[in-house]
DNA sequence: TTTAAGTTGTACCGATCGGTAACGTTGATT
DNA sequence: AATCAACGTTACCGATCGGTACAACTTAAA
């Protein structure tokens, strides 16, 4: 039955962002993990450790797989500073939309846990981090980018970037709400505008 | 020790609110409910039902309590439409941020829920119901108020008011992960000024 | 071929989940 | 005074929770 292991821990792992990702943390259950992983509890345990290490590992998968490359689209040379912010959000709402993936943003869904205090403290502190680099990254682009310092907008970067981060967890809400892409591209033509980024 | 009822049913169902506001339903367990109401299991389930009515009735106590009192400030006589909804949303968001009731809004969390499937169809639909009222009030103010009328806003008030839900579920979100009234203020501004309404 | 390491599957652990049966007590009604 | 319905308390139900001990088995190295 056994000896060599029978299956990929990087499939398991994206398995077990999936359910993550769907129920939340504590929303998770480690039956529902290990069937969708398609292995065992000790195999998991042996392989991950518990149930909040894979939770972490499946946290920092996401951010690299999943919210780390929408980042391009702010640093994509040759487009208007507006058109970058715009494909940004596009990108970020269009996964948020998708239908293949569960509905929503793994990090906001999972941040909103803390709150409840069921969340430890390590998977809480890299979910408001990984929440606070979306953020910096738009103050990063509205207090260097040449265009943004032309258009007055680096004095307000920080609130900004504020609206621009709001707007995305609005529509992560919404999208989870089954609001279709489409309906919330408006809502992000509409939020441009309000910081004075007309596309 | 008994004989006669030793407790407010609307104080408990209150106290059960608080529990539903700050855990969401499935992480609400009859234990943290019950103890914090000041009953007993027993006590409970004769008064309420079950969990589920429980959280029914919950959920229509804050939607008659906390959601549905905002809505006057969209009808303020005397008041223009750009400053009416403004103070409904900086309403809205004051709730959010309340230090006295749990960050973020009942709603809007528990509806987050029912992605995850662990939630019966009867709270369900009262819950996406609720959230619906929201945008339904607004599409009705942009679709009869003269001033959103002579501001051409009638023509798309489903996408205007579906940028404002958006908002205030993003606020949401933002308040629960801890951002504070003031720092929310600013993104109201401009929402409104997005969709041709600046203050 | 023996040995040791590593894997899987099952069966189990104590704790907690939502929900209830049973009992003694109390207060209002008759 | 007798009755009965409603109450609070305790103790319990089966199911599920996260987590683990253990045995059967397979592979690679010795």
């Amino acid at each position: 039955m056994s000896g060599k292991r029978t299956f990929d821990d990087e499939k398991a792992l994206e398995s077990a962002m999936g359910v993550f990702w769907k129920k939340g943390y504590a929303g998770a259950s480690l039956a529902e993990l290990t069937q969708s992983m398609g292995i065992n509890k000790p195999s998991m345990y042996r392989t991950f450790g518990n149930k909040e290490a894979l939770f972490i590992k499946a946290t920092q998968r996401y951010i690299e797989k999943n919210a780390q490359p929408h980042f391009v689209h702010l640093h994509q040379e040759g487009t208007s500073l507006a058109q970058r912010i715009k494909n940004y959000m596009t990108s970020v709402v269009s996964e948020q939309c998708t239908a293949e993936d569960p509905k929503g943003c793994y990090i906001f869904l999972c941040q909103g846990e803390i709150a409840s205090g069921d969340m430890p403290e390590l998977p809480s502190n890299l979910l408001n981090q990984a929440s606070k680099k979306i953020q910096d990254a738009l103050v990063e682009i509205f207090t260097h980018d040449p265009e943004a310092i032309a258009l007055g907008l680096e004095t307000h970067a920080t609130s900004i970037a504020l609206c621009i981060a709001t707007t995305l967890r609005g529509t992560a809400s919404m999208a989870r709400a089954g609001i279709p892409l489409s309906e919330l591209e408006t809502v992000i033509e509409h939020s441009l505008r309000g910081i004075g980024l007309p596309s």
